[in-house]
DNA sequence: ACGGAATGTACAAACGATTTCACGCGCCTG
DNA sequence: CAGGCGCGTGAAATCGTTTGTACATTCCGT
């Protein structure tokens, strides 16, 4: 939307040698420049014989085409962009990780850049992606974008991945259920462009599956240590509710658990040192599952002995955790590549605008067990 | 260098609607093309009164200028290179995201490339990066790449981050001290063009910090666990012997110790039943000081309290790690804007070829304390 | 043997921005 | 008062590739 900003520090003009154009090698080989491009496209109409005789000149030659003047004229950029909160967030770099090779398949590069959930700089470099005709995005909700119209509004293919919108309003305890339905239909009402989809880790069955884990092993009293205000937050407590209200169980309680190992560790403090009338801990996460399992520690409370702590996503260190962290993983890399591929088909116009959403598994390791009384 | 390959699965040409140019500001602001360019561009020979009107009808229209066809006609994208071995491994994405910013600085966006250390698909991709003309390369020597003159033959600027070119010939036992001077001699050998630095974390010092550590803790016998062969290896365990001499003191011993946690472990727990003649291990880094950790427990060995414990790298895992891991912090992603920063300025000439080598600085944590016996 | 496909190739016009050069104007200076 | 200089602007060339159109050749069937 805002006209380039002035090209910054000057670069020296590099006197780097004239490269080899298409014109090099249609001369070396005694064709035209159209016949090159035909040739090394693979166009039918052309002679075997010209075909090898520019295929050979053009690797002589170490010809290599100028993707600038390509884009130029196709006006396809093969290229995607990547817009994340930041890259040094494992669970992100793990969702890039899974774009990539898809991207790579086609010979597509991958831009980056980076929100820091930070709606000015958000939009900044989104713009810089924008700028370089990038022929499609992949944008993470958490990534700080104010207007996901933003792109829509560029009738750029869009694939969003994640599921995190600020909610600021709602109310972490009125939302008793939110059913996967409305949320559809909240993505029709902004629904501009055909060309967009979107890929959500199933939260509510994530809740589901975490607390049917600690049903099965006989918990009847459960606290949960919420994060904060995101839909995330809403429709893993949602799943965790569903199940136990199944169940004939309420929570025990829920309270503030942050999104950090030291907050969860702050809260976990907290929560066990109330009189304890559960038997294990619904974690937002794995860092704030960490956190909880150090503040038992620290109050000589034994895990899973006297409480059974779940976590989500199965971060890396959730498995060199000690104890070893019981979760439900996020299937990041398989987004990744799911919201790639979703992307391409976009691309060639060949998918509909849908939302998907990528279930959990329960990975069950050491910071769970039965409870020691039987519930 | 090889002929680029066709162009794939058809993407449907997108009816985009017709972009704003040039012109359509020019039109609008009732100048010629040349003339909004300058205006936009912070000419200083343009009526201020001229400017602002181009700039009123630039933003009106939402024009942003095409990033291919400037590219084409300067020859220079404003998009830097980044090969790295995976994104997904915390470690280079930390390097990564010290890139980033520094680049979006200057307006630069960021292209990943990953080279699974193959240096097959390390080639190819490396090719999507130059044919993407990027200005300038950052790559790491693990990522795959064989021959590093790849990118200097094609004078574009480069800098290497790391240190660990396998190097497989080399005797692990037989490089007693591998000083940094033979290393910057090698790389003077390589020499091709005045546009590549390196960014390097310094190993030996690292080792002997680590060393440092232990004998400062009063430790006099430790063995150490080494990792591939690699250079960083090789120069951790001379910065470690270096120092131990100084004090009068060898290893006990050395055995390969793999770069895995699991490796770690396996070796951990032969090294830790041998009949134990040290008080402390230097592992090769901070996942295998992990595994020995988790050996020494299932031995039911304590740490510290028997054996102290020191890592490399500082990994988000060791300090969250329980007993949280003593370690060398490698600067990672002060190495990634320190090597943005060395490209930018070779490619403005402002730097010429160096070495540089960033100090690790050790974070005394749990895994270390004094010997037991007193040594 | 001849008209017309079918086929292979060349020519030239884009694509959208930057940049060189040239032009006209007003002002200063000798 | 005139020549020249600096300033602001426009016209046109240019970057390297793709692609629509036109031309030339070969080949077929009758």
């Amino acid at each position: 939307m805002i006209p380039d900003s002035p090209q910054g520090p000057e670069l020296r003009r590099v006197p780097r040698r004239r490269p080899i154009t298409i014109k090099d090698v249609a001369q070396l080989s005694g064709v035209s420049a159209a016949t090159v491009t035909r040739a090394l496209q693979g166009h039918p109409r052309v002679l075997p014989a010209t075909r090898a005789r520019v295929q050979e000149a053009a690797s002589r030659l170490g010809y290599r085409p100028d993707h600038a003047a390509r884009t130029l004229v196709t006006g396809l950029s093969r290229t995607i962009g990547l817009l994340v909160p930041t890259i040094r967030d494992p669970y992100w770099s793990e969702v890039a990780a899974g774009i990539e090779p898809r991207a790579a398949e086609d010979g597509f590069a991958v831009l980056i850049a980076s929100g820091y959930g930070d709606p000015v700089r958000a939009a900044q470099n989104l713009d810089v992606l924008l700028g370089n005709r990038v022929d499609g995005i992949i944008v993470t909700t958490s990534a700080g974008v104010a207007e996901p119209r933003m792109t829509q509004a560029m009738e750029l293919p869009t694939v969003v991945v994640g599921l995190d919108p600020p909610v600021g309003t709602l109310e972490l305890e009125g939302a008793r259920s939110a059913p996967i339905a409305t949320l559809l239909e909240a993505g029709q009402r902004h629904r501009l462009g055909a060309r967009l989809s979107q890929v959500s880790f199933d939260d509510v069955n994530a809740g589901e599956l975490a607390a049917q884990h600690l049903i099965e092993l006989g918990h009847r009293r459960i606290a949960l240590l919420a994060g904060p205000s995101t839909l995330a937050t809403v429709l893993r407590i949602a799943g965790v509710r569903t199940v136990l209200e199944r169940a004939g169980l309420k929570l025990s309680s829920v309270s503030k658990g942050g999104d950090t190992i030291e907050q969860g560790c702050a809260a976990g403090l907290e929560l066990l040192r109330r009189d304890r009338d559960f038997t294990a801990i619904v974690a937002f996460n794995d860092l704030v599952a960490a956190g909880v399992v150090r503040a038992a520690r620290t109050l000589g409370i034994d895990v899973p002995g006297e409480v059974s702590v779940v976590g989500f996503d199965d971060i890396m260190l959730a498995s060199l955790f000690e104890p070893a962290l019981t979760t439900v993983r996020a299937p990041k890399y398989e987004m990744g590549a799911r919201a790639a591929q979703l992307l391409f088909e976009h691309m060639r116009s060949e998918c509909e605008m849908h939302w998907e959403l990528l279930r959990g598994s329960l990975v069950v390791r050491e910071s769970t067990a039965p409870p020691a009384s039987g519930g």
